[in-house]
DNA sequence: TTTTAACACGAAAACGTTTTCGTGACTTCC
DNA sequence: GGAAGTCACGAAAACGTTTTCGTGTTAAAA
């Protein structure tokens, strides 16, 4: 088929000048009236537009940012991205996704075919293993060759870079002390392995809200779930573990989950074991999902706001490549994205 | 910061000129062994990777695929992008996503971002909007400028273009056709608007199942949803509206619907009225998501197999932008993604 | 010693832009 | 009528590659 048109053909065609072409598209005050009309008729009826890509050689800059996520499955995720693109998109920006499957090796692949030009900066929430391995070199290299990074969610301390996180540890403190108000004597805390940090802070939120209200934390109303557990596929070993949690300590009359799928399983369970809920016991949990929104009951949960801080963390991330003749200004900013409670049917 | 490394500047570093160093890094038998090995290790030291954006303007190909969908916070959709994700990467592509909203200009827009240049091929499934004009000039547009389309699920006749679609006739039928095999004698729809493709492919699958049972379809039974209605916002209409259903039907003891959410929301007013699901009333629903996977009690339903669409959208792509020289090749397939029902709780 | 072949490398074009600078043809001014 | 200025345009460089072709040097063959 017919390829796209370039200034060569159109000069050519006009027996002008590739400059005078490109100066009349842009309306320059050197081309004369006359030779701006001609020209501009021709491209439009020719559909001209000028190829990005050579653009993008000339600028040294895309105008395409790439986000790295561990999966997009995943009403968080996949939030994030829309907000992502959102603003990408308002800004004139274009939007590559990488996925990292929550592996280190697929983490550091993408990252190495996006930086060799054909984005300007990354965002990205790193993967399980990256945080179990602690290997950081990939984000270091990257920022060394002056490419920006803008990490949201689950962050590393020690790189430096602007970072866009949910204030997992006051939600969750804010979603226990809601459970200690309404009455709860025995509160359960359903969490991940120690190395997801958010998992991590999540369970400190849960630990200072009990201290905080004089409350000792008894260790076996704690769960931890082994993360490396496909929840797809072994789901009723989740559900097992769960019920042998409230099976081993029936005084149970609240759970706060770290996701929304542990707490609707909290809910099954209970139900499932001929506790009511919110009656007997009040299940709240992190994350705010169409789970959680259409269960029955509907889960009341801490919702993150998922959306604006995909938003937050492009507006970072263009900011900096826009600003970047300043390159003095080498401060990073934490951006906290509070958390909300909504309360809705599985509390009192 | 330090910028990343050229051949221009290795030529100049290590005395020799560009073109030697790119062949000696390429492993050409023109350059000696020496040389090879000076460069090969200098580059190395400086961790050299050619310019992307360089090698595209030069191949003119980018070997990145562009995405459009109507929304990306929906698991079809998001598992469709997962499979595209998976193949692409697996052979050398980049993803770059656009979301159209559902709205006709949000996706000329995007689409026209993209066709310059900054891609070799689309994958996309329209939005409503676009259904519901019926203004396809983009697609010609694009497809007459040699850029290739790939549409799946929600495709258009009218374009010629390969296209990969559930088989939602013979999905919804088999759906009904297990109802009725389940002794139901009084089954519902629960279904879009007409000018909703699918919705209307499913319509018929629906209409053909009573047909070949010889039972006639009371209309009053067939509930149409206007999906300009917001799922987030108006859940309470949507749930009214099925609940009215339910009461000027008291006969129905079979439900099917076309989206795991109008599933979900039949059971849940079901419960709500008194009925037992699925002794009373038995529900299916089309699209396999979380939703139906951990609803209880937990969803039959047809599974789309979306990933695999994916994959099978992106194979077709690379395929034929990689075959492009024997462009006579002007066949387009159609591939038919069979579906599958899930059986779970909500049947007998 | 002269011719030929192999070897090792460099110059330059091309991909599609934008932009700086130069220049020939007029016009204006004194 | 010559100097100066304006106008309208073209040549060329640059962004970072790859690749074709040309060329000077050396070694082998005649």
């Amino acid at each position: 088929m017919k390829r796209k048109i370039t200034l060569k053909q159109i000069a050519q065609e006009l027996d002008v000048s590739i400059s005078t072409v490109s100066k009349a598209l842009r309306n320059s005050a050197e081309i004369s009236d006359d030779t701006k009309q001609k020209v501009q008729a021709f491209a439009k009826l020719y559909n001209y537009r000028p190829n990005n890509i050579a653009l993008s050689l000339k600028n040294r800059r895309t105008n395409t940012i790439g986000i790295i996520i561990p999966e997009i499955v995943h009403h968080f995720f996949s939030n994030v991205i829309s907000g992502v693109e959102h603003v990408a998109n308002k800004r004139g920006y274009n939007v590559i996704i990488g996925l990292s499957n929550e592996s280190f090796s697929k983490e550091v692949i993408n990252m190495e075919m996006l930086a060799n030009g054909s984005i300007d900066g990354f965002i990205l929430s790193i993967a399980k293993e990256t945080q179990k391995l602690q290997d950081y070199h990939h984000f270091n290299e990257t920022m060394s060759q002056g490419m920006p990074i803008v990490m949201f969610d689950r962050v590393v301390a020690e790189i430096n870079c602007d970072k866009v996180i949910v204030d997992d540890f006051n939600g969750a403190k804010k979603a226990v002390e809601k459970l200690i108000k309404n009455n709860c004597k025995s509160i359960a805390l359903i969490t991940t392995n120690d190395y997801v940090s958010v998992g991590k802070l999540r369970t400190q939120g849960y630990l200072e809200a009990f201290e905080e209200n004089g409350i000792t934390a008894e260790p076996k109303l704690i769960l931890k779930i082994d993360d490396t557990l496909d929840n797809e596929t072994q789901l009723d070993v989740l559900e097992n573990e769960i019920e042998q949690l409230f099976k081993s300590n029936k005084s149970i009359d609240g759970v706060f989950a770290v996701n929304e799928l542990y707490a609707l399983l909290a809910m099954k369970v209970a139900t499932k074991l001929g506790l009511e809920v919110p009656e007997d016991v009040q299940v709240i949990g992190f994350t705010d999902g169409v789970l959680s929104k259409h269960s029955t009951p509907r889960l009341t949960t801490v919702r993150q706001h998922a959306h604006r801080m995909g938003e937050m963390a492009a507006q970072l991330l263009i900011d900096k490549l826009e600003s970047e003749y300043d390159t003095i200004d080498e401060e990073f900013q934490t951006v906290v994205i509070p958390t909300e409670l909504i309360e809705r049917e599985s509390t009192k």
